[in-house]
DNA sequence: CGCTGCCTTGATCTTCTTCAAAACGTGTGG
DNA sequence: CCACACGTTTTGAAGAAGATCAAGGCAGCG
């Protein structure tokens, strides 16, 4: 992992106006695992949480560090990601907007279990353990939601799994950017644009490979019309192929 | 995945005994998940649930058929299976007793995201998804347990996508004993005992490996004296060792 | 401009898979 | 009780996939 350029300004800015206090009520009021409850609640819940704002590359939490808060992604970009002892880096998962991450009551884990970092300006909101543990005893019936989504990224981890196992590298980078169009791509001309800042290293360390076997594979892929490139972007031109090189349906 | 000689004498006894209602009603009072009920509550739950016993190598439930129920393992050892196009398996979970699986509430989901299997002769107990919707509709505070188990489900699955993406193949498999040394070890004059009918397909399609790689894996560590191995059971012989190589602590 | 990351490409080398076959052990049927 | 048959484990040898090492090219930024 190399240091990345930063532009301080530029996020200083946006900083301040991503977690403006009424961006962060209408955040909190659209979090699906607070959908349950009564409007006051949520606003109650709301002036709990606190706000922090990230630049790209800033580290948001760490791994085997007291885990003193859960946080919700308001805007922006983060990673969640482990460090090895040679260290080398592996991405868990990416989570925008409305995703979570953080301490979950109940866990015998007293620490994170994996460090986050921003990869765009990002805002979290952020609510101390203490008091997250009172809100969800109070209301419990929002930890059924939490168990939904948990229960999603676990599945989408057993599929990791799977591919880790028997999938061969072209595949898994295949996947890798079928997902990262299904959950961030937008419509465009070029095809499904994945506007991010995800470096060859960030995509192999997504697909469990090396920076260069990443990028030979985005180079073939590029060659062979299936998807397009650019600074800091790739487009997906072609769905349907790189659906079935990922071996899933488009 | 070859067939394995079954003995259905023998597992119609076990069956029969291992499914005894007071059992039942012990093994659901005795649920982590249940533990924040009320007696009574919990005795009414328990006569929701119906039992069926399986013998070893029985399918319990399959990948994309209709989530229709909550399994809870009584007693026995199941294995949670992914079966690739090319006709390879994963396994992704052990589940002893008090483990469970299937449906969950509020996910998207409608089927099973996983096969299940027997290992040994095993006894569930299951509860169809309505019910236990509703269930937990009324009782809500038992999704924060779950929760707390399902996280530290996906907090493994990471921890194996991590050792997928950065590990040698010795090190998963030194890492996958030393986890059913924790989780089904028994302590004996011969070391850490896993009494387990697990082949070295099993341990492969545990380690993400082969077979033939998985017994070169095992053959070695036996020379080395790190563990003793026989009919289908494996000791850790020498748990610091094992510790090492599997780059964990003991 | 020239520097600094990042991306790309090539060549080599290691690891692990694959293919093949023998040894082993267990249960079965004669 | 013995011998055979079948599934499992083990071992060997060849091959392929991908990692590693090395170096050149490109783009944005100071």
């Amino acid at each position: 992992m190399t240091k990345r350029r930063r532009s301080p300004v530029e996020t200083g800015n946006v900083k301040a106006e991503m977690c403006s206090p009424a961006l962060r009520l209408r955040i909190v009021r659209g979090l699906p695992f607070f959908s349950s409850l009564d409007a006051e609640v949520v606003t109650a819940a709301a002036s709990l949480f606190r706000e922090k704002g990230f630049s790209p590359d800033e580290m948001i939490c760490f791994s085997h560090s007291p885990a003193a808060h859960f946080y919700v992604v308001a805007s922006g970009l983060v990673k969640l990601i482990h460090q090895t002892e040679q260290g080398r880096f592996v991405i868990l998962d990416l989570l925008g907007g409305g995703g979570f991450f953080g301490y979950l009551p109940r866990s015998r884990r007293e620490t994170y279990a994996y460090s986050v970092q921003a990869l765009t300006p990002t805002c979290t909101l952020a609510i101390d353990s203490r008091s997250f543990r009172r809100l969800l005893d109070a209301h419990p019936s929002v930890a059924l939601d939490l168990l939904a989504v948990v229960s999603e990224r676990l599945e989408a981890a057993h599929e990791r799994i799977r591919e880790l196992n028997v999938a061969p590298v072209e595949q898994r980078v295949a996947s890798t950017l079928m997902q990262l169009g299904e959950r961030f791509g937008e419509r465009r001309e070029v095809g499904l644009l994945i506007q991010l800042p995800l470096s060859r290293e960030d995509l192999a360390e997504m697909s469990g490979t090396t920076t260069e076997t990443a990028s030979r594979v985005v180079s073939d892929l590029r060659r062979d019309g299936v998807i397009r490139t650019g600074r800091r972007w790739i487009s997906i031109a072609d769905l349907a192929r790189l659906a079935s090189l990922a071996n899933r349906q488009p």
